[in-house]
DNA sequence: CAGAAATCGTTTCAACACAGAACAATTTAT
DNA sequence: ATAAATTGTTCTGTGTTGAAACGATTTCTG
């Protein structure tokens, strides 16, 4: 096609382009910051809300199973546990089985942060929606769900903007 | 294994939520790297591209005219503009009227490749929406235009994951 | 006109995030 | 008993990022 076909009035690149990907990757990037804007008065960001929610899901596993579930490296984990515990909301306590182990538990003020950021991501998914039904988020969720990206991702916490 | 046994009444936390804040962030992300490796042979990132696009829409404009518009500092700009510089898709040229100020234009390497990154970049889309179709997509770019993120973001280009 | 202030592009700098490699302690396999 | 694998950790290198300081130039102001 050529290049100056529709090239009216309008700067034609000026203009967010209709695109899925791209819309998606804009999305994304400021959805992420604004949750993560709403989660700091808890001291905590994202990737620590993921994580938590995945060790209040079951109790005791390991850092390296975390890991590997979450799709970060154990050096990294170290790190997210390491603040997790300073802060105070996790802790690490030593397996009775595996003295290699550190099993990670939340703390009762971990598990009340966590309510916490539950109740803040809720809200942040009202307001994200406001903008469309019930029946429109059910259809959005639905397509969303349908786009072809790598098999393997979901599930993973995505890197990038920590904290 | 050993505790998977009643794993029948869904963990709760383990399954990816069905919200809309999240699945954006995650398929935003994923998919803006996907897109990068798409673009890698080109030898150009993401942000090349959005700043390529911007430069070939109006000739000449000052780099913090560009800066301003697509949101990222003019430090930025700088290192940006040098790499594709030194690739020889862009070029700055001296302002007649102000002697401060550099005009970027697209050379005509710059332009083949933006042609082909557009390609790519169609491409892309087709295969992000291959698993629903044309009236879906519609469907889809109409209801993330939809959502509520901060009025003034759309039209700049997210940091991270350069190159 | 002279001097102050704003603008443009650039360089420098410090802060971080990130992941790969090496490591010590421990457990499991041969 | 020795070798190999696992777990958590530290170390280190690389890269991105934006704030701030800087010259050069232009515009504003009196």
């Amino acid at each position: 096609m050529k290049e100056d076909e529709l090239r009216m009035e309008e700067p034609e690149a000026e203009r967010a382009p209709r695109s899925v990907g791209f819309l998606i990757s804009q999305l994304g990037f400021f959805s992420s910051k604004r949750f993560m804007d709403a989660l700091e008065p808890l001291g905590i960001g994202p990737r620590d809300f993921s994580l938590m929610r995945f060790v209040d899901a079951s109790d005791g596993q390991s850092q390296h199973a975390l890991a590997e579930r979450l799709g970060i490296p154990p050096s990294r984990m170290v790190a997210l546990v390491d603040g997790l515990e300073e802060m105070e909301l996790l802790e690490r306590r030593p397996d009775p089985d595996d003295r290699r182990v550190r099993g990670l538990f939340l703390t009762r003020k971990g598990r009340s942060v966590l309510e916490k950021a539950g109740k803040i991501a809720i809200d942040y998914e009202t307001q994200l929606c406001a903008g469309i039904n019930r029946e429109e988020r059910e259809q959005l969720i639905d397509l969303l769900q349908r786009l072809q990206v790598t098999q393997t991702d979901l599930g993973g916490v995505h890197p990038g903007m920590s904290e």
